[in-house]
DNA sequence: AACATATGTTAGAGCCTCTTACTTTGACAA
DNA sequence: TTGTCAAAGTAAGAGGCTCTAACATATGTT
């Protein structure tokens, strides 16, 4: 079978796993210097190919960053579930836990974040991207269903998981943006969420 | 006295208000194109000059960027100040206003929004971008402050002021980055602000 | 009037993205 | 086993970008 899949051997002309490497160089330049100052070229430097290598896998620089953000969101949302597991169905610790997930996730990857979320380019018409973050909301939207000890997804609880997202989201922004630091915030992140958790749900 | 800083005049060898004109074109192309997309090359077409010429006026393309930004969080703060001009002190309605201008202006100039608050390109080393910033969120600390009848501002009341900027901030960047199109979220901008005023202020 | 300074210009170095044409390799059918 | 083809590399280069250096021209001060 074909064992070069494994990423170790180069010395041959072909790669052998060039795509998934170069998502991989890609995303770390983009921790390193942020989404904007990424670049194609140096991606190949460090993946010890020229160039032109990486049209063969994408099709251009955004598609490139497309994959990181996907692979950035599937990452997400496997946080999330497995922080979930830890609490019991219907509590506000499970709101919590993904209020911090998401939290956390940003300040960890912030480049990555940025990219996830901000960058909107084309990203509204990538179905796969669109599809990945509409699943993750459904998560949400059913865990605040659950707090509130209803089944099925009510407008309401849609409304009040949409009140969480903006804000979760807004404080990541603002935390890795640095807009917080020396505004006099206490900012103890546990403590936040569970407020707003409590404000949100009643 | 020198009548060339009104813009109209061109024709000369120097322009007369070269840096103004480009601080607008610039504004202009990134409503057009997003931040990523600016450049500098363009913006010296649409003014009319070499792209060599806005390096007497600007250290690099960041700088305009920069003075872009500036000009933004002073719009920003003006509209502010306006819309709270139309209430009584004290009200929860001046809350919901601030709130308001801040997604609307988010809405009306996305791209300037996002240089403002998501492009952090050497923004937290800008002290004049810190310092304006740190002005406009001052109002919304005293504005909280005013709603819970005391004069000075607490850490309980700075504690609030952040929650509310979290939300309005994530709202903004998830309604321009279009995250909540088809997500069956009833959006009703004066809704969604009382509410949150509401549970925030108590 | 003459000069210093501010603010333009042209030319170009060095980087980037992406294309074209060519080369190497591995897989698979005969 | 070998011949062929598709996949996946390479080198070269077009065209665009940022920014610098050297030069040119207005402006305002003296």
């Amino acid at each position: 079978m074909n064992d070069r899949k494994n990423s170790e051997k180069r010395g041959t002309y072909h790669h052998g796993d060039l795509r998934s490497q170069l998502i991989e160089a890609t995303r770390v330049l983009i921790e390193e210097k942020g989404p904007d100052h990424f670049s194609v070229s140096e991606a190949c430097r460090r993946a010890g190919v020229s160039s032109a290598a990486p049209y063969k896998h994408f099709k251009d620089k955004g598609e490139m960053l497309h994959a990181v953000a996907l692979a950035g969101m599937h990452r997400q949302r496997e946080q999330m579930l497995a922080e979930l597991a830890l609490y019991a169905v219907g509590t506000l610790d499970r709101i919590v836990a993904m209020g911090r997930v998401y939290v956390r996730f940003a300040m960890n990857e912030p480049g990555v974040f940025r990219l996830m979320f901000s960058l909107s380019d084309g990203h509204a018409e990538n179905k796969e991207l669109v599809a990945t973050g509409d699943n993750t909301f459904l998560v949400v939207k059913q865990e605040v269903a659950n707090c509130r000890s209803s089944d099925e997804v009510s407008a309401e609880d849609a409304h009040r998981a949409f009140l969480l997202w903006s804000f979760v989201h807004g404080l990541s922004f603002l935390n890795i943006d640095e807009k917080l630091v020396g505004k006099n915030i206490a900012f103890d992140l546990e403590h936040v969420l569970k407020d707003v958790a409590e404000r949100v749900l009643r």
